[in-house]
DNA sequence: TTAATCACGTA
DNA sequence: CGTACGTGATTAAA
């Protein structure tokens, strides 16, 4: 019988693989939503499955430790016992893996008093016997000696444990240049630091070997002891208890009693109802379909070989070393590799400080590593082919891509960013660099460039050639994934926008430290004024800024009513407080609050002024994958949040000026953009017909609601309407409207009442909206941005509830944001293609901030308006308002 | 020193 | 019991 005509059985010690698991993927990419670790039991299945695809066994057991404690502890309390406490992410993922196993009808295997190790030979060697071919596959260095001809042991390396090195007695002659039977003899020499088993001292791998290679076995040199030379033969001399008592620990037991036989152990179907139970419950979707897509192949008796390929999540080559080139020779890999690679190559920039300090470049075969220095000619093919239309694949390209402007080298050509694509397919997800996408999408650990130093670590390479290589890997795989939809989004709307934000970030905004300086004073001022009257009135001093010295404060000396209760006691924020002042009524509540204003705009002063730098000028970070809905977010600082809605807060706008050699500032922003996408989602003909009519929207929509006209709205009326609008696309309640309006929840209803019955087709709208994605598991955009909402189909009602209002809300915020993008990424260019110098500075959700260049204001105009208003086509107009002015209070209209 | 909580600024 | 964010101060835990 030839090998392949062999049935295979494979056998996998559980607690070495899922602990390798453990320690290849991040634990916090890998957790449920109440908080339980799955990254070993991920990492597990995900190698179970390459192993079921690759190796087709046809019998499969995984043996489990029970405990720490065996007959070998017994024999040898030290054993294994340097190993620390088992993380406590990892305790618990154990049972949950066995609990999946046994859905998958994969058979575990535990004995008392012994290890897994034990299990695997036992099992090995009967299979052996039956006529088997044998796959060991554990990461105990102890199976080596189990490999024969028929016994296979597969071997997790550093990468991670999707890729197993395989070993057979010519793998382990290569290797550690001895017959797998010996390597128990090595390891009592030379002992085994992990198992704490201490071996002859001096004596490493190489003399073991080369002992070995003299006497045949370890019985042999002890024979033989006398013959040795020199301070090692003395070593073993005096030492030889060591390794005669490691020798008889690392035995394997080879005939344990087992409750199963080996043809016991063959392959069945999967439970698919359970499999699903367990998988929902670990989270595991993109397993599941893996699970079910093979059992379904395999069903299916012979799939075609090509077929299999392409279902799971394959292994990638080893990392190429990389290569340095230059001049010439640079020139002719390019040229070679560019042909090969219309999908483009990989990009990784090294940046440190914001400066490039070298490119990484990556085939599918292999890398170029390019150290920089400013000023180096000799990587001219590069410089040739980074300014050039030949495609790029990056991952997170902005940062990287603000080095490569700062170093004054051109750059086009940016095809995909994998963490862009990553958001777009996850847009809630945790994967926020490169090592995350590489860990969720191929299952490996991404070689990290060891910071501290300290070990000087040159198996596994690092940097930016690695990083390249990766983003080449891993991008295909994200981009896949994405449906059509996801993938124009991808491709028209965020790529283009990520070029445009490079830009802002590096103009930046010029911000007036003088008058910074100057209101943080004056704030200070006035908030130690205003402590000082609110501690009079208290008749002591307490940390106004601590909530929970005010809560004693409050509740206990004052008396007062207990507010909305919070993790840790009651709440004394603005609303809580702004309640207690209508019930009871004292001036230490109105003190607190004008506090509380003037230091939370003095902090922000504070903040801002930090973030000045030399040249005057502001430079925010705009985060592209930060929001679930498509928004950009802003940090570092947050420019997305400047108050305005205060007299002092408009203050601190007006510290944001135009910068020399510029004009004025424009702001341009879209009026009541969110209702616009409602009125066109939902058809409504009173809204299409309000947005058409040129009157202001809450005091149309406030006259068919009370039945007047619109002259004879009222504020109050108009207030009412105006925060039911705003509501509607939140998912407000009438609870939340009463709240929010002080008024009694029957009127609040009785408004919302009213409401639907002038604009129903809104409502039908809003619910249709989770209707339809309680079916798809998502929301879509106008633009076919999608956001999946697992939580619709929750039990628990809290959860249920705050996705359907997220699933209400994404549609219209995320509409929104790829309108503005849109917009964004025309005005960009147009002014590009007009040549002005004028240039977009800021985004704040809806709003643009521009710098205008002397003479140039007409030309600028025409281009934003045109540029946001024709970013979309909908059933009701796009509404830009403009404004000029020297700073961007004033240049609000 | 780090992590959680609270509060609050914007659209 | 209204969506989407980021920041800073305080507090408790380590």
């Amino acid at each position: 019988m030839s090998d392949s005509e062999k049935p295979t059985l494979l056998i996998i010690d559980g607690h070495s693989l899922a602990f390798r698991a453990f320690y290849a993927l991040p634990v916090d990419s890998f957790q449920t939503r109440d908080g339980q670790h799955t990254n070993a039991i991920h990492g597990f299945i995900s190698m179970l499955l390459n192993l079921l695809k690759n190796e087709k066994p046809t019998h499969i057991a995984v043996a489990f430790d029970i405990s720490r404690f065996s007959f070998r502890t017994r024999e040898y309390p030290e054993y294994k016992g340097t190993r620390g406490e088992t993380p406590s992410e990892f305790i618990g993922q154990i049972p949950l893996l066995q609990e999946a196993l046994a859905a998958m009808n994969i058979v575990t295997i535990t004995k008392e008093d012994f290890e897994a190790d034990d299990i695997l030979a036992t099992l090995s060697v009967r299979g052996t016997e039956a006529g088997y071919r044998v796959l060991v596959v554990s990461g105990d260095r102890d199976s080596i000696q189990l490999v024969n001809d028929n016994v296979t042991l597969l071997y997790p390396n550093t990468q991670g444990v999707s890729q197993l090195k395989r070993y057979d007695p010519a793998a382990v002659e290569e290797r550690y240049g001895i017959r797998p039977e010996q390597y128990p003899d090595v390891a009592a020499l030379v002992g085994e630091t992990s198992d704490n088993l201490i071996g002859i001292s001096k004596v490493g791998e190489k003399t073991a070997v080369k002992w070995l290679g003299l006497y045949g076995s370890l019985d042999g040199i002890l024979e033989h002891a006398d013959e040795i030379k020199g301070v090692v033969g003395n070593n073993l001399r005096e030492q030889k208890e060591n390794a005669i008592r490691n020798r008889r620990l690392n035995r394997l037991v080879t005939d344990l009693e087992l409750p199963v036989a080996v043809p016991e152990l063959e392959r069945g179907p999967i439970d698919e109802q359970a499999v699903r139970d367990i998988f929902a419950r670990l989270e595991f979707r993109s397993l599941l379909d893996r699970v079910l897509k093979q059992e379904l192949t395999e069903g299916a008796e012979s799939a075609a070989p090509g077929e299999s390929a392409d279902a799971a999540a394959a292994e990638i080559p080893q990392t190429p070393t990389a290569q340095t080139l230059l001049d010439e020779e640079l020139r002719g890999w390019l040229n070679r590799v560019t042909a090969t690679h219309p999908a483009g190559l990989g990009l990784s920039v090294e940046v440190l400080d914001g400066k490039a300090i070298g490119f990484g470049i990556a085939s599918d075969t292999e890398t170029v590593s390019l150290p920089w220095i400013p000023g180096r000619s000799d990587y001219a093919p590069f410089e040739e082919w980074l300014a050039s239309d030949a495609p790029k694949i990056m991952c997170n390209a902005k940062g990287q891509l603000k080095a490569i402007r700062r170093a004054e080298l051109a750059f086009s050509g940016l095809a995909t960013d994998a963490l862009v694509a990553g958001w777009l397919l996850r847009p809630g997800g945790q994967e926020k660099t490169l090592v995350d996408l590489v860990a969720r999408y191929l299952e490996e650990t991404l070689p990290q460039p060891d910071v501290n130093q300290l070990v000087p670590d040159d198996s596994a390479p690092s940097g930016a050639p690695v990083d390249a290589w990766y983003t080449l890997w891993v991008t295909p795989r994200i981009v896949e994934q994405l449906d059509e939809g996801s993938r124009s989004v991808l491709n028209d709307i965020e790529m283009p926008t990520l070029s445009v934000l490079v830009e802002m970030e590096l103009r930046g905004v010029a911000v007036s430290h003088d008058e910074l300086a100057a209101l943080s004073t004056e704030l200070g001022e006035t908030a130690a004024g205003i402590a000082a009257q609110a501690f009079a009135e208290i008749g002591r001093e307490v940390n106004l800024g601590s909530p929970k010295q005010l809560q004693e404060v409050l509740f206990d000396q004052l008396g007062m009513p207990k507010t909305r209760a919070t993790k840790t006691g009651f709440s004394t924020d603005a609303g809580a407080l702004a309640d207690l002042q209508q019930s009871n009524p004292h001036p230490f509540l109105g003190l607190l609050l004008e506090h509380r204003d003037a230091t939370k705009l003095r902090q922000i002063v504070e903040t801002l002024d930090k973030a000045i730098d030399t040249t005057g000028r502001i430079h925010t970070n705009y985060v592209q994958v930060g929001t679930a809905t498509g928004r950009i977010a802003s940090t570092d600082p947050n420019l997305q949040n400047i108050p305005v809605r205060t007299e002092d807060g408009r203050r601190i706008r007006a510290a944001f000026h135009v910068g020399d050699g510029y004009e004025t500032l424009l702001t341009a922003d879209y009026s009541q953009i969110e209702m616009r996408i409602m009125a066109h989602l939902s058809e409504d003909a009173g809204l299409i017909e309000a947005f058409n009519a040129g009157e202001d929207l809450h005091r149309f929509v406030g006259s068919r609601i009370f039945g007047v006209d619109p002259a004879e709205v009222t504020p109050s009326m108009r207030n009412k309407v105006k925060a039911m609008s705003y509501g509607l696309a939140y998912g407000l309640s009438a609870f939340g409207l009463s709240k929010q309006l002080r008024i009694d929840t029957g009127e609040a209803k009785q408004l919302m009442t009213d409401y639907f019955s002038r604009f129903g087709a809104v409502r039908d709208y809003l619910r249709h909206v989770v209707e339809q994605a309680k079916v798809d598991g998502y929301t879509t955009t106008l633009f076919g941005r999608r956001r999946p909402f697992p939580d619709l189909a929750s039990p628990n009602r809290v959860h249920r509830e705050a996705a359907e209002r997220q699933a209400l809300n994404s549609p219209i915020q995320g509409s929104a944001a790829d309108i503005m993008k849109r917009a964004m990424i025309t005005i960009e260019n147009d002014i590009a293609a007009q040549d002005l110098r004028s240039r977009m500075l800021l985004q704040v959700h809806d709003e643009l901030i521009f710098e205008v260049a002397p003479g140039e204001a007409d030309a600028l105009e025409a281009i934003v308006r045109g540029g946001m208003g024709g970013a979309a086509d909908l059933l009701v107009p796009l509404d830009v308002q403009l404004g000029h002015g020297t700073n961007w209070d004033s240049a609000a209209h």
